[in-house]
RNA sequence: GGGCGUGUAGCUCAGUUGGUUAGAGCGCGUCGCUGAUAACGACGAGGUCCCAGAUUCGAGUUCUGGCACGCCCA
């Protein structure tokens, strides 16, 4: 092994030759403070407008199109948030890099029913009243003000990110030109008769006035008890003789019991008539569940007669508050068939009716709920139209009974099922009465809110119709994962339902549709300016008065409530009437799904930027979004631009948008499917882990985010939790704070690299920590090694000069001291090829959208870079001779790839890749391009890619490998040198490389010999097992004989046969012969006992472990130069220091060794003196040995 | 109740078309290195690939049925 020279040359030969260049690098921190490289770098984007120009040099490029999903900047972000932005950052900043322009326009989404619940509890107050009361006016100018209380926050999270958006053209969903091209949809929509005016029963906040979305509901279920009754419906009996009988109807909501319209069986179930025991009464209920009441009643029910359900339909029955059927007078009414029937209270027939629980018999009030209610619409179509059943509903908005019920008018459904049940008792028809376990929605704004299922009219979209074409968009969007397409949002497009649009709140895009206050016909508006040139337009002098009270008064709210509603025009229904607004504004989703098109306020404007950006090349937000932003995007863009959509628009009887506006609305109805967006990246929701600890007291919960912070509450007991991000419990990070602890980079490197983005991530603090030793420290480490030896060599890049603004690989050529890399040593075309092969790897992957495998391949490259390849040269740049060719060729191979490197990491952290552009290319000054981020991205140069290299390299390393291991096993540290390893392989193909380049192997190792050979009789069994994969397709079922006979074969003697004949045979227990070549089969080996030896996939590592005086001396004399080393570290010397040393030993064989090694010594450590005697006014330190004394030469 | 997804080492996660020795990082243990050093490296231990069936010469991978967890919807 050669000895380890030291850093050379020395102080005054390096200052003197190489003053020039030896400041060229700079110094570079041992160990940067990462978060506050992120802050320069943050500023240097800003003064020199980074991004802006790399925008600018793509002015001209095909567009890579991105869309942001607006956020709701309506709460702090947290670290899910920072995933989602760092995920929307590394793509467009990759195919910037790639040669894309890709603008990235910021958004907003600001209208909803959060905003105002958030402005709600500011002003203290709850229901739809009290903001009535405060005025709408007032309240939607809070509203409007509110939206921008967080959006700092959202910006600084953006910006420190690193999350290159354009914030300063932000869209902003309700200013006008957003709310026009909204407009302008909804009229497109309802001139194609596809808005329409229905009944739903929906989920109901009653306390608000609102109605919830599906998702709004879904965030609200927790489990209550409610009461449970079972109620008897007596029959009424065409037959005055049979003895009273009743039906025994279930129901967990006792105050809709007042509302009752029919009780529902299913037909072809059995129910039984029983007689209980104690009243004599017949109760009829579900014959499967006769046993469970009786147990439930503690009473005997004897069955009576069983009858089928279908039976019992038409039978009628006295409900069970009798104030409707006193007023009504239990009317008739015509069927289509020309016969009566009772309109109300009867038993009707109903499929999902079941006897999971209850009794069979359901309670139906059709104003609340759902099902209910479409038993109740089947109904009214069996009857003539003039004779239909009405909705009986004794609940108000308010969630109050209403007249129709006076004995509860007034009080909030919810509290009163006590005192019905008590009512019912009383009246002798409560059967029994019990708690039941289940979910219930409550509003989630405002936790003691239960919801209730109420009618409301409501405006629809007919989604319904666009189904099929909806899924034939979905089946050719990139999904990723791709499981997502016929999963959970293709199943979510089959069972599409009409879209409820409209909202009864105020702070949203007001739905712009007029109606005829005397006909009743409507008319829809599509812009601001369409309305002020109707007819006798009036009340826009609203507007006019508040901005005049107010100038500060966003110009925007003038297409808000309340000043929108003001304007009225004169009505072309009828002559002397007017059209007034409808009184709802719209859902907020659909908002954001308009921002393909209402982003540039098209087509009202910007005709260009909409037809360059759209459809979106790449979205990607959440999994809770499939419901949301991609179906709304999804829904809206199918039914404005999708197939068809110009067919109904010249169908349309009455004008449409494209004759308002002027804008060619067919334009997309000739691209090519999919809309609005060719691929979107679904991610995992981001959980959070944590340590919890519950005080012996039983105080707050103490929470701690990391091991560690748990040692500062000694004495308690902390369990690690794993859960969902809980503001309350405060149990993750905030993303600022990351920042400031670990930096953007860490962060989003670990995002990226640590697994598939649609797997719900756990967030643990520790292990963004981890991120950083693990991939950003380690290049750092690298990069650091490079320019101190740079620095001491005076290494000047800027002799190519030819060299380009991005400092490519081939215009590097042209310095003089650059040699074709074909031309340098094995270890630098490895580094290069291995650099090449990722950077194709990463290209694909990242092509793909693929960001996980992308940093898997960075992560490879960068240890192969730093272990092996820096490892391994480290000889190289501390060698004498700074002139050297191979010299040259180190810095310049390292030098190229830490570039290329820069490039590549540059859309996955851009703040230390920029930091590393800047210091690698400070010689160029002005030459080269400022950033990074406007470079292009490395594309692999096949002709550098060396296969056969990469794999003989790999069974080197595993030599390398295997050789440490074994001398582990023997327990012969690596300082020791020994004599020489032997290395089985199982064939020759690689022996001549091998050979000629041992070097490697014997530095590694620390061996003087290293032998090769296929011949390994005497260390090694050989076996031989078949290639499955190519053996199977031929021989199939005779596979396991086939196994079994090589395995009881002599492995040494197929092994020799194969290398003399070629083929192997077998004879097989059916008599046949089968022959057997090399790819057949595959030889292993294994060690034998006895030996200080390793065995790996492709070969066996042996070593001699006879130590002899020679080599047990040169072992002492390293391990002295290792001391010495390290008390010059102690004494803070610097790399070129010179030192005197001193020994003091009573051990004959160091001795010995300083004398035999005294060159090496002197030459490793820079000594120019090296006694066997104490060193005066030297503090020794103790070594093995005896003392060593280090002192520094004054110069 | 329905849909979708997940289940692999102590932890967090990879695992391409089925191929017989299932990987990485962290953590742990042992050792090494000591001028890239508040770092770093090597080696090692650690696995019933959730369970049960099925298909197959061969299943972590395909199919069926369970179980557990998560999300979405009722």
């Amino acid at each position: 092994m050669t000895a380890k020279p030291t850093p050379t040359p020395t102080p005054q030969s390096s200052s003197a030759s190489q003053s020039k260049s030896a400041s060229a690098f700079g110094a570079v921190s041992a160990s940067p403070s990462f978060p506050k490289l992120e802050e320069e770098v943050l500023a240097f984007w800003d003064e020199q407008q980074i991004y802006e120009k790399s925008l600018a040099r793509r002015a001209d490029a095909p567009t890579f199109v991105f869309f942001e999903g607006p956020p709701t900047a309506n709460g702090m972000p947290h670290p899910g948030h920072c995933l989602t932005r760092a995920i929307k950052d590394v793509f467009p900043r990759y195919k910037t890099m790639r040669g894309y322009r890709c603008e990235r326009k910021a958004g907003w989404d600001t209208h909803g029913l959060p905003v105002e619940v958030e402005v709600g509890k500011e002003l203290g107050i709850h229901s739809k009243e009290e903001i009535e009361a405060y005025g709408v006016e007032p309240f939607i100018q809070k509203c409007q003000q509110s939206v921008w209380r967080y959006m700092r926050e959202w910006e600084t999270l953006t910006r420190r990110l690193g999350f290159w958006v354009d914030l300063k053209q932000a869209y902003v969903t309700y200013h006008q030109s957003y709310v026009e091209s909204v407009w302008w949809s909804l009229k497109n929509l309802f001139d194609r008769g596809l808005l329409y005016q229905g009944h739903k029963i929906v989920w109901w906040w009653a306390q608000g006035g609102t109605a919830l979305s599906a998702g709004e509901v879904g965030q609200g279920y927790r489990e209550v008890a409610d009461p449970s009754v079972y109620v008897l419906f007596p029959l009424i009996s065409s037959e005055a003789s049979t003895s009273k009988r009743s039906l025994v109807v279930w129901t967990t909501t006792p105050w809709t019991l007042p509302s009752n319209m029919y009780a529902a069986v299913k037909s072809d179930l059995e129910y039984a008539v029983v007689e209980d025991s104690e009243t004599g009464e017949q109760l009829v209920l579900a014959a499967a569940l006769v046993e469970t009441l009786a147990g439930k009643i503690k009473r005997e029910l004897k069955v009576v007669e069983t009858v089928s359900g279908a039976s019992l339909v038409g039978q009628r029955y006295e409900p069970p508050f009798s104030d409707y059927r006193d007023r009504l007078s239990d009317p008739q009414g015509s069927l289509k068939t020309g016969e009566q029937e009772h309109l109300y209270w009867r038993v009707v027939a109903a499929d999902f009716v079941t006897t999971d629980s209850g009794s069979g018999l359901v309670h139906l009030a059709p104003a609340f709920g759902e099902v209910d209610y479409e038993v109740l619409a089947e109904e009214r179509l069996r009857f003539v139209e003039s004779d239909r059943p009405e909705l009986l509903c004794a609940v108000g908005p308010d969630g109050k009974f209403t007249d129709e019920f006076p004995a509860l008018k007034g009080e909030w459904v919810k509290s009163t099922d006590k005192t019905l049940t008590r009512q019912l008792r009383d009246g002798g028809k409560l059967l029994h009465q019990e708690q039941y376990l289940h979910d219930y929605p409550f509003c989630w704004r405002a936790d003691d809110d239960p919801l209730i299922q109420y009618p409301r009219e409501s405006w629809f979209i007919r989604t319904t119709k666009f189904r099929e074409l909806m899924l034939k968009n979905n089946s050719q969007i990139g999904w990723q994962p791709e499981h997502i397409r016929d999963g959970r949002f293709g199943n979510f497009l089959d069972s599409n339902v009409d879209w409820a649009l409209s909202r009864e709140r105020y702070w949203g895009t007001p739905l712009p549709i007029w109606v005829c206050q005397s006909t009743g016909r409507m008319e829809a508006v599509c812009s601001y300016d369409e309305l002020l040139a109707k007819p006798d337009v009036q009340g826009t002098e609203v507007w006019d008065q508040a901005k005049k009270a107010n100038p500060e008064l966003a110009d925007d709210l003038r297409v808000h409530k309340p000043y929108i509603d003001a304007v009225t025009y004169a009505s072309p229904f009828e002559p002397g009437a007017r059209m007034k607004r409808v009184t709802e504004v719209i859902d907020c989703w659909y908002d954001s799904g308009a921002m393909p098109f209402a982003q540039w306020g098209w087509p009202h404007q910007n005709d260009d930027r909409f037809a360059e950006q759209f459809p979106a090349d790449f979205i990607s937000e959440a999994i809770d979004q499939t419901r949301g932003w991609f179906y709304s995007q999804l829904a809206i863009s199918t039914m404005l631009f999708g197939e068809g959509a110009s067919v109904d628009v010249s169908d349309s009887p009455t004008p449409v948008a494209k004759d308002v506006t002027g804008s060619a609305l067919t334009t997309s109805a000739d691209q090519a499917y999919p809309y609005p967006y060719r691929n979107c990246i679904v991610l995992g929701l981001m959980l959070s882990q944590w340590y919890e600890a519950t005080p012996k007291d039983g105080g707050a919960k103490i929470i701690a985010l990391t091991e560690e912070e748990t040692a500062e509450h000694p004495g308690m007991s902390f369990t690690k939790k794993t859960g969902k991000m809980s503001k309350q419990l405060r149990n993750y990070r905030s993303p600022s704070e990351i920042f400031d602890r670990y930096g953007a980079d860490a962060m989003r490197w670990y995002f990226f690299a640590n697994q598939a983005p649609w797997n719900s991530i756990i967030y643990a603090d520790g292990a963004i920590r981890d991120s950083i030793p693990e991939f950003l420290l380690r290049l750092w480490n690298t990069f650091s090694f490079f320019t101190i030896y740079a620095e001491i060599d005076g290494f000047d890049p800027t002799t190519a000069t030819d060299a380009d603004e991005q400092l490519s690989p081939e215009s590097l050529a042209s310095a003089p001291t650059y040699r074709p890399v074909s031309e340098r040593s094995e270890i630098d075309r490895w580094v290069i090829s291995e650099t090449n092969v990722a950077i194709d790897v990463i290209v694909q992957r990242m092509d793909s959208l693929d960001n996980y495998n992308a940093c898997q391949a960075i992560t490879s490259l960068l240890d192969g870079l730093s272990n092996w390849y820096v490892r391994r040269s480290r000889d190289r740049y501390w060698a004498k001779e700074t002139q050297s060719q191979d010299k040259h060729d180190a810095y310049w191979t390292l030098y190229e790839t830490l570039l290329q490197l820069t490039k590549v990491i540059a859309p996955f952290v851009p703040f230390l890749s920029e930091k590393l552009w800047q210091e690698l290319t400070r010689p160029f000054g002005d030459r080269v391009l400022k950033s990074v981020h406007l470079c292009d991205y490395p594309v692999a140069d096949t002709a550098r890619i060396d296969m056969d290299l990469s794999q003989s390299m790999k069974v080197l390393r595993e030599i390398a490998s295997l050789g440490r291991s074994a001398r582990a096993d023997a327990k012969l540290k690596v300082r020791l040198p020994l004599s020489a390893v032997e290395v089985i392989l199982t064939d020759d193909s690689q022996i001549a490389w091998l050979q000629s380049h041992d070097s490697l192997v014997r530095e590694e190792l620390n061996v003087k010999n290293v032998a090769y050979t296929t011949d390994g009789g005497d260390y090694v069994q050989y076996s031989v097992v078949p290639n499955f994969k190519r053996l199977g397709p031929k021989v199939g079922k005779q596979i396991p004989v086939v196994k079994k006979l090589l395995g009881e074969a002599d492995g040494n003697e197929l092994l020799s046969q194969l290398q003399s004949v070629g083929k192997v045979t077998l004879s097989l227990p059916d008599g046949s012969e089968l022959e057997l070549d090399n790819d057949d089969i595959e030889v292993r080996l294994k060690a034998r006992e006895g030996w200080a030896a390793a065995q790996g996939p492709s070969c066996v590592v042996v070593l001699n472990t006879e130590v002899t005086d020679d080599l047990r001396r040169e072992g002492i004399a390293k391990d002295l130069i290792r001391a010495i080393q390290s008390q010059r570290k102690e004494i803070n010397c610097d790399y070129t220091d010179r030192i005197e040393v001193g020994i003091v030993t009573q051990d004959a064989e160091t001795l010995q060794a300083i004398e035999l090694h005294r060159d090496m010594i002197c030459e490793e450590t820079l000594a120019e003196r090296l006694v066997v005697e104490a060193l005066p006014n030297v503090t020794p330190v103790e070594i093995e040995c005896g003392e060593l004394f280090v002192a520094k030469v004054s110069v």
